[in-house]
DNA sequence: GTCAAAAATGAATAACGTTCAAAAAAACGA
DNA sequence: TCGTTTTTTTGAACGTTATTCATTTTTGAC
């Protein structure tokens, strides 16, 4: 019987806390310097852990980087749910939907930084956005349409799906924003139709853990 | 007297030779194995010089990066020139200017590694753009548009100008592809109008060094 | 309390960018 | 050609940092 299972969850519970505090740690040293200053020495200290601790919650930087910026992405998620839930004006929902994302993408939470690592990204965006993106694109060789091979694949994904956030909304031919409605963009730009990335947007995503 | 300018110039064209062999062989390690993974002692050896001796030539591994993203830039401009100057027809020029950059993008240049270095990119592509972009962006406070900082407007320039190289010709709506006008379309994405933008992009440009 | 499993720890390791004192090469005057 | 000065090259050494691992601490069942 594990201990995470244990009738009483103590230690689950530390686990939890800790787990919550080195993605707190995370986000606000790799906020403040970027990834790449961001040493996992100073992480753990803020974290009020040991050094070696990290490891046992994150096999690497880049796997705990990918946790700040999920956390990131869910973040600016309920803001945007917020606004949208907040107006009935569409043109009220699309100016506050414009100064949150531009805000959470210029000050908060750094993007620009975590944009340093573009695989990191494309990895946690793959974890979002769950395995459908990519099921028939991969070999697509149609007609007159170039063949992609996985990794520029990934990193297109990436490119995109990042800029097409935190950018895609300021263009002035997007009056109604939504979520779902960048991500059915984005799926477009990946190459799919748009009746079949509306489709796939319409699936449930799975839940984010650790929110 | 200095060295370089000496009537036999034998030392600088062994420089220039080590130049070019220093750029030739970051293209390929970066290349291969991406800037993070590439490291200077490998680099060196590939280019037959001692480790300390590319700090004679680059202050930093950043700025030999940037050398190397020049290289491919050019590179990228020539095939595009001559795609240009071999055909007539606009379809064509369009097919094979797509089908230019998309390899270059996606197999020999490995521009996906290179964005792992948003940064480095962006001071290549100021490097290369000049100053004229930004020249009266930096404090835009129209009304109804939100104000944006040098950060934010280095990591939007550099991001959209490698993603506009790279991607924008795939957009059907753009049937007459050429450089001028990408870069016309990448400046009118910074905010700047399209009059403007079209007037800025016919400044000539300076000169690549180390061709 | 005892014991085995799980978790935490931080000193040690390894890898890498960069520096620098020393050596080699080149240039120059005689 | 020789001696001297200047420029260029060199690679061992340095400092930093992600990661590992042997050891210690904590936990939960008996």
């Amino acid at each position: 019987m594990s201990v995470a299972e244990n009738k009483t969850g103590r230690v689950a519970r530390r686990r939890q806390k800790n787990l919550k505090a080195l993605i707190s740690a995370g986000q606000a040293v790799m906020g403040e310097k970027g990834i790449d200053a961001a040493t996992m020495h100073e992480i753990a200290e803020r974290a009020d852990v040991g050094a070696g601790t990290i490891y046992t919650y994150f096999k690497s930087k880049d796997e705990l980087a990918i946790a700040v910026l999920e956390r990131l992405m869910h973040e600016l998620a309920l803001k945007i749910e917020q606004v949208t839930d907040t107006f009935d004006d569409p043109a009220q929902v699309y100016a506050f939907g414009i100064r949150t994302v531009i805000d959470t993408a210029t000050s908060d939470l750094r993007w620009k930084q975590l944009l340093n690592r573009a695989e990191v990204i494309a990895n946690a965006m793959f974890h979002r956005m769950g395995p459908f993106a990519i099921r028939d694109l991969e070999n697509a060789t149609e007609a007159g349409r170039f063949k992609v091979d996985n990794a520029a694949l990934t990193w297109k994904m990436a490119t995109h799906a990042i800029v097409g956030v935190a950018l895609s909304v300021t263009n002035d031919e997007c009056p109604e924003f939504t979520i779902d409605e960048t991500v059915v963009r984005l799926l477009c730009m990946t190459g799919i139709g748009r009746e079949e990335a509306r489709e796939l947007a319409a699936r449930p995503r799975p839940a984010l853990p650790n929110a």
